[in-house]
RNA sequence: AGCGGGGUGGGGUAGCCAGGUCCAUCCCGCCGGGCUCAUAACCCGGAGAUCGGUCGUUCAAAUCGACCCCCCGCUACCA
């Protein structure tokens, strides 16, 4: 039973703009949402349909950094990208926003003072890792070091890699900073905490009353928090790129991304709101009794469960969500995705595949990791469009309305229902009730196959009846077969909407008929006398060359770092000072394993520089050597050591090769 | 390491919380036979899992308990 609320909200976990989408954050999080979405549409609801970009924080602007431009230009760059593959794909959002806009800085603020107010904001002193070179405070995970465990030398702040030791940045031995290798000293800091202690009988209260209706993982990981104790959490961070902390003595912090990321659910609506031309619109579904539905990953879980409701609670007056939809993750051919690998399907290449979004959504759909995590195969992509959508659904549309326009003229038959007709013609409004029912409950992969059963029969009806038969023994009969069918067919094509939306509307488009609603299905929309449009094949069968060509197509991993660099004048080369250099000296640099300080000579002037070479170099190997330098280097002080110019070498993960001059070429030659 | 989720025929998946009606569901694939409007479907028949492993509780276990193995996430300043 499914009570009539009028209001729904959906949102989508904010993707972070260091990166682009793969197929499992698609599967993963918008497409769940999106389908919800257009059924809750579909079926009546007074619907909106939110997301965004989630853009502050540290990774962002320590990219932007490396690349030399601001966090902003980062954020723009990215921000377009996905919001042309959510469009691409289909994905209806209502609004998708950006957390760098100033209407969600106000609006974080505007939480933040209330919750301040209503007494959940406390200060206390922390001492952090902070690095003097970069002028910046490093997460724990930005700070390096040898594990005091087991002595690995890669070791990170937050936990040693090889023995997964827990670590803190001060435990590790000889500590580095994770961006430029110096060693980082500790400072105190203050910072602001969200009490979530005080929260945490409200919160347990509210997971509770979900138990049962949610997911087991999500309220067991809710649960396993609340009975760890909750501590207050800190919300504010140590960098520019934020939004801003309005305190005196907070003037070069921000607040904490993941405190202000999930208030981008808020900000989206407002802009939504504005975008409505009622400004005020937003209040009836924070502020109201809207359902509040989450679609998040299962990384994300705890942070919808606990940290973000706390936030709401805290601030007061608005609504909790009312279902957090954790799902698992998708996995790729029996591992993990992985983008450095070019292991996995990569978003920005399927507009270029060839293929409609209907057919990557389709796949998707079935690959919803509802439950357990799910895996992409090519071999089952191509057997579930080729064995589904061509051969049950494509078909059953085709051959009926391929009847009707080639032994009908285009023309939809007048009919003489029978009783098992007018049975079956009804029949599809339970299916239309049980869809609704499977997506309310976040079943999508099983509502799916409700639609493709509801074609199944239609495929049965047309075998058992034999139009082709009929038509010329009682051609009266068969026009009544097709005229069913054709009903069946707009039927299909509204249950189909939420999953495949284009093919939907071909459909419509070729039965002439108006696009309908849930209420629509069973009804008899397609009219006796309705001329169709000349159908065509819906979805295309893939053959083995088809599949190979987009496995090698959609593996591409586009270098975005590299387009956002850009190309460089010839001016701008020509600024760089690259010469011919001879090893006089070689000595180790003290502290480091990777460095080697190298005195040399560039043509009569003598200077050093610090190379990370010392894995693949040894000493007797490079004194002697021509090698290639880039001269006019901005100074730097590597580990301690006074570094004037840089050493060029071939890199390839820990493969390094040292650039020679091909022939005899003199210390000090420029190389142009 | 601790916490949480998961391991069911070739692939996916239901059932487990409330043990028997389950020598286990549904979809796809596979094998054999019929029919043809369609990018062929539909019908009939068939092969295939002792439910991750071991040990227990019970008249009875995929379902409850213990231990073990494997995969994944979280563990609070990466998001």
């Amino acid at each position: 039973m499914i009570e009539i609320v009028e209001k729904i909200l959906i949102t989508c976990a904010l993707p972070y703009v260091n990166n682009v989408p793969h197929i499992g954050n698609i599967a993963g999080s918008h497409l769940p949402a999106d389908i919800f979405a257009r059924l809750c549409r579909l079926a009546g609801y007074d619907t909106v349909f939110i997301g965004g970009s989630d853009e502050h924080g540290t990774p962002a602007e320590v990219t932007a950094e490396r690349l030399g431009i601001t966090p902003r230009e980062l954020s723009d760059f990215y921000f377009k990208i996905h919001k042309d593959i959510y469009d691409w794909l289909d994905i209806s959002y209502d609004n998708f926003s950006r957390t760098s806009i100033p209407l969600h800085h106000e609006t974080t603020l505007d939480f933040f003072e209330h919750i301040q107010k209503n007494g959940f904001i406390v200060e206390n002193t922390v001492r952090l890792p902070y690095c003097e070179n970069c002028r910046r405070v490093l997460p724990d995970r930005y700070v390096e070091g040898v594990c005091p465990k087991c002595e690995y030398e890669h070791a990170r702040g937050d936990q040693c890699e090889r023995c997964s030791t827990l670590l803190n940045p001060e435990e590790l031995k000889s500590p580095r900073c994770a961006i430029c290798g110096e060693e980082p000293v500790i400072r105190d800091s203050n910072h602001l905490f969200l009490s979530l202690d005080k929260l945490e009988p409200r919160l347990r209260e509210w997971i509770e009353s979900k138990k049962g209706e949610w997911t087991g993982q999500v309220v067991n990981m809710a649960l396993g928090w609340l009975n760890e104790g909750l501590k207050p959490r800190s919300i504010t961070r140590d960098i520019k790129w934020g939004v801003k902390v309005p305190l005196k003595g907070y003037e070069d912090k921000v607040f904490y991304v993941w405190f202000d990321a999930p208030i981008g659910y808020v900000s989206s609506t407002k802009e939504w709101a504005l975008n409505q031309g009622e400004p005020e619109l937003w209040r009836e579904y924070w502020q109201g009794d809207a359902r509040i539905y989450n679609f998040v990953g299962k990384d994300n879980i705890p942070f919808h469960t606990i940290f973000w409701p706390g936030i709401l609670i805290a601030r007061g007056g608005y609504s909790l969500p009312y279902r957090v939809a954790g799902l698992q993750y998708l996995n790729y051919e029996g591992d993990k995705i992985s983008k450095s690998k070019g292991f996995g399907v990569f978003c920005e290449n399927l507009p270029d595949a060839g293929l409609s979004s209907d057919i990557w959504r389709y796949y998707l759909t079935l690959l919803i990791p509802e439950t357990n995590d799910s895996e992409w195969k090519w071999a089952e992509f191509q057997e579930r469009v080729n064995n589904e959508l061509v051969a049950n659904l494509g078909n059953f549309i085709h051959r009926s309305l391929h009847f009707i326009q080639s032994k009908f003229d285009g023309v939809v038959p007048e009919p003489d229902l029978s009783e098992d007709d007018i049975e079956l013609l009804k029949s599809t409004e339970e299916f239309a009730a049980q869809v609704q029912e499977l997506i309310f409950d976040i079943r999508f992969r099983e509502a799916l196959r409700k639609v493709f059963e509801l074609s199944d029969r239609g495929n049965k009806y047309f075998q058992s009846n034999e139009p082709w038969k009929l038509i010329k023994t009682d051609p009266k009969k068969a026009g009544t077969v097709l005229y069913v069918c054709a009903n069946l067919c707009y039927d299909l094509a509204v249950l189909l909407s939420p999953f495949m939306p284009k093919s939907s509307a071909k459909i419509f488009e070729i039965l002439n008929t108006k696009p309908g609603t849930l209420q629509d299905v069973g009804r008899q929309k397609v009219a006796a006398g309705t001329k169709i449009n000349r159908p065509e094949p819906l979805f295309p069968k893939l053959d083995d060359k088809k599949i190979s060509e987009l496995k090698n197509r959609t593996s591409q991993v586009t270098k975005y770092e590299e387009m956002i660099m850009g190309k460089i004048s010839y001016d701008e080369f020509s600024r760089l000072d690259i010469r011919v250099a001879e090893i006089v000296e070689v000595e180790p640099v003290k502290g480091a394993d990777k460095l080697l300080k190298l005195t040399i000579d560039v043509g009569g002037k003598t200077k050093q520089i610090v190379g990370g070479i010392a894995q693949q170099y040894s000493k007797d190997e490079l004194v002697g050597k021509r090698i290639v330098v880039l001269d006019n280097l901005e100074p730097a002080v590597i580990r301690g050591v006074k570094s004037e110019g840089m050493l060029l070498a071939a890199v390839d993960g820990d493969e390094i090769s040292i650039l020679t001059p091909d022939r005899d070429a003199k210390p000090g030659s420029k190389i142009m």
